[in-house]
DNA sequence: CCGGATCCCCAGGGATACTG
DNA sequence: CAGTATCCCTGGGGATCCGG
């Protein structure tokens, strides 16, 4: 990317970051642990071979990522982030957060993955209340599974199922992520059509991650 | 911008603020208040006023800016920030604090402004001593002068001088830097041209608000 | 002088095809 | 699977010009 030229850290940083795709591979790598080329294609849709190849050449001169070669049974080269690129995690985290505020308008021909709701639960949310017993919810949106557990305060959350959840929630993403945030309450999320099964009062814990943002609403105005 | 077609809240808000120039005339505003087209290209050096006009209506239409005409003295339009768009504060935030590791390069072609350095010590240092007395420091860098005032476990900073401070520092841009972050001590600093007069000992009140960063090394390597 | 609009040119991004 | 190569097109940089 050419450079602002102006001796600021945010502008230095975006000089780093600030080209289109960087973040979201950042993001990426950051979800997922160290990943294939081909993994990241995947969770990037969208985005053309040559641009990741170029930008995976980039970040790995401006030593946000590492290539490194995968143990034998594999026997190919994973990219993983560097110590510097982990530190980016509070600037996704804030800008995801900020982010939340479009996420209830409808866009039928988005990409939707389960990490993306996983990180969604757990970057996003607050346990409201850290002394109550831990409990396990398995969601799932548009078929994809993710497992939310509240355990002392934190919430938590891996793409997969579980055993015996105390609640299951299931429907469209939009629904899912409002109700995982504390936004939505289940009446307004069954309306947006979300079927919930077991202690449904366990979601009343959910409270959004403020960096004094502010509610939003995801219902679609 | 193109939007990226992912149901994710990172992607979603570059979507709106992922284009060039963007993030920085939102730290603009932020930082110096609503302002005219003019100051905003002064604040902004190397933009094409092209650019930044296509930028503010795009911004306006995104509802993160609003114009507003300026009261009859002046009688021009000003563009001032929205409550959407200063929500983009943690976020820019987080983003400075990482792009701090990249400020101890020198690029002597850079520009530099009183008011970057200005937020830099307001949101990037910390008090480390919020019960001893309130001390002011007049600070000049590149001729450019600040005035940042330790109160209370806060640091505050603002354009311009002040009579009678507990200490005067002056020197370089980046040797200055590093002195109101505490990541330079004032030997450090006075090998990097800074000079120090009054009461040096505040100095080490100072600490770098981390978001568990940790410290950058702002020596050139 | 302020607040832009217009024009031209080039670099960077998107889509697809191809190769070790 | 892991990229490269190619072509095309959009979006950004830079300068100039224009109305208020």
């Amino acid at each position: 990317m050419r450079s602002y030229g102006q001796y600021c850290s945010i502008a230095r940083g975006l000089d780093v970051v600030g080209d289109r795709w960087t973040l979201l591979i950042v993001r990426e790598l950051l979800l997922q642990g160290p990943c294939r080329f081909t993994d990241l294609r995947n969770g990037l849709p969208g985005i053309a071979a040559n641009l990741l190849s170029s930008r995976l050449r980039e970040l790995e001169q401006a030593e946000l990522i590492s290539r490194e070669d995968a143990p034998p049974p594999v026997a190919t080269t994973l990219y993983g982030l560097t110590e510097s690129g982990r530190a980016l995690e509070p600037a996704l985290k804030a800008l995801g957060i900020w982010g939340l505020r479009y996420m209830a308008e409808d866009r039928p021909d988005d990409a939707f993955q389960a990490h993306w709701l996983a990180y969604g639960a757990a970057w996003l949310a607050t346990d409201t209340d850290p002394e109550a017993p831990p409990v396990t919810i398995q969601v799932q949106a548009d078929g994809k599974p993710v497992v939310v557990e509240i355990v002392g305060g934190r919430v938590e959350s891996r793409v997969g199922r579980t055993e015996d959840p105390d609640l299951e929630i299931d429907g469209p993403p939009r629904a899912v992520l409002g109700l995982l945030n504390g936004l939505l309450d289940l009446d307004g999320a069954e309306k947006l059509g979300v079927s919930a099964r077991g202690r449904t009062d366990v979601l009343s814990r959910l409270r959004p991650a403020s960096t004094e943002a502010g509610p939003v609403d995801l219902v679609e105005r």
